[in-house]
DNA sequence: ACTTGATACTGCAACTTGCAGTATCAAGAT
DNA sequence: ATCTTGATACTGCAAGTTGCAGTATCAAGT
């Protein structure tokens, strides 16, 4: 039977679209640009592309780089049509993941340093993306864009990356202040704060940008 | 062999520690308050109860309601503890799949309205939800939470998700903007709004709240 | 000569999802 | 009084995906 196109087929097929690659660079390029939209392991961006070579939309063929053999996938004129129909489908809702907040949801279960660990490495893996980010748009600006035609869309996309890790960047911060404040993880319940927090929330106001 | 405990079965574990429940109520219960942190599928939240009752931190036994059976499960002492050494280990990095921001990345492939389309469909899925917690933070100020003793948890947690979808909801609306001012989807690149744009990123500057 | 890290790829077990299918019961519609 | 609908309750199975171990070559620095 012929195997089914998923969305995350379409995504290695739409950078298939930029230039062709081997499974390696496309798994570099996947980890740098679509970490925070459309993330994936390098086990399945290896098979996809033999998946799309099946299914016509692309072709591979064996390339000698000092003496290594290595297989780089271009796409078909029949991958580019795939394409086009794919934006005319509905769109998946969207999901996060974020551990973090379930040690929060649970935090009564350790304490306020076990929290505030967790917050610290949900810190710490956002930063560092968001630093790269900032990089990335600096390099932009030198021409160091891989595919300049391209831009509008990076730039666009980049902005939303920068709006939610600020976001988040603030809300651990503030969250550590509400943590502080804790006299202990457990059986706190509708605190004055709380109450505070939950007034504004039911009227659909920030508490960290009043 | 033993099954081995994923963070997923921690999320189920934490649950039956608020009190016991139906495999079927579980999937409830997880649908409504785990959605944005721990997204977790009807057909596991059937099977991870079994896999507790396996590991000796949960039990289970059949109750009768109106001559229909039912499995209730209920964590164990061996549960609390395993909830206990959890706490201490480390968090995995956060997982954000958001199609529509692929559709941004690769928008070049169909029109503006397809790509104006996905971001709706990304707003109505965000909206939807943005309004529950709303009104979910409303019946807390009347009492309704269902295990009161939680609440400061539960609303530091809603905290995060109102400021991630005002966010969102400002980007997708400055997103449109943009697109608007767009004559095509394909080979902009650096145009002067999107310079302008890169610039101020480049600082790690909002462009949404300046 | 040797170690390290990048390049390049595969096999496999285990985790997870979606979907179809099965069945009972309560409540409202006809 | 029967019928439909929606909620409750659960299972089997195929297919998508991940993590990890394993294999191998090559370039560059020690």
């Amino acid at each position: 039977m012929a195997p089914k196109m998923t969305t995350s087929s379409y995504a290695v097929l739409a950078l298939l679209d930029l230039k062709p690659w081997t499974a390696y660079e496309l798994t570099n390029q996947a980890q740098r640009s679509l970490r925070y939209a459309w993330p994936k392991s390098e086990r399945l961006l290896y098979s996809e592309p033999k998946k799309l070579v099946e299914l016509g939309f692309a072709t591979t063929h064996q390339e000698k780089r000092g003496g290594r053999t290595r297989n780089v996938y271009a796409i078909t004129t029949e991958g580019r049509d795939a394409l086009r129909e794919w934006t005319h489908t509905r769109t998946q809702p969207p999901r996060l993941e974020i551990e973090a907040l379930l040690r929060l949801l649970f935090a009564d279960h350790g304490s306020q340093e076990d929290l505030l660990r967790a917050l610290d490495e949900f810190e710490s893996d956002i930063g560092e993306h968001h630093q790269a980010i900032v990089e990335l748009m600096a390099s932009y600006l030198d021409g160091g864009h891989p595919f300049p035609q391209r831009t509008h869309l990076s730039v666009l996309f980049a902005t939303f990356q920068i709006e939610m890790f600020k976001t988040i960047e603030q809300w651990i911060e503030f969250a550590r202040g509400e943590i502080d404040e804790w006299p202990a993880t457990r059986d706190l319940g509708m605190t004055p704060r709380t109450e505070t927090l939950t007034r504004l929330l039911a009227q659909d106001q920030s508490p960290l940008n009043p």
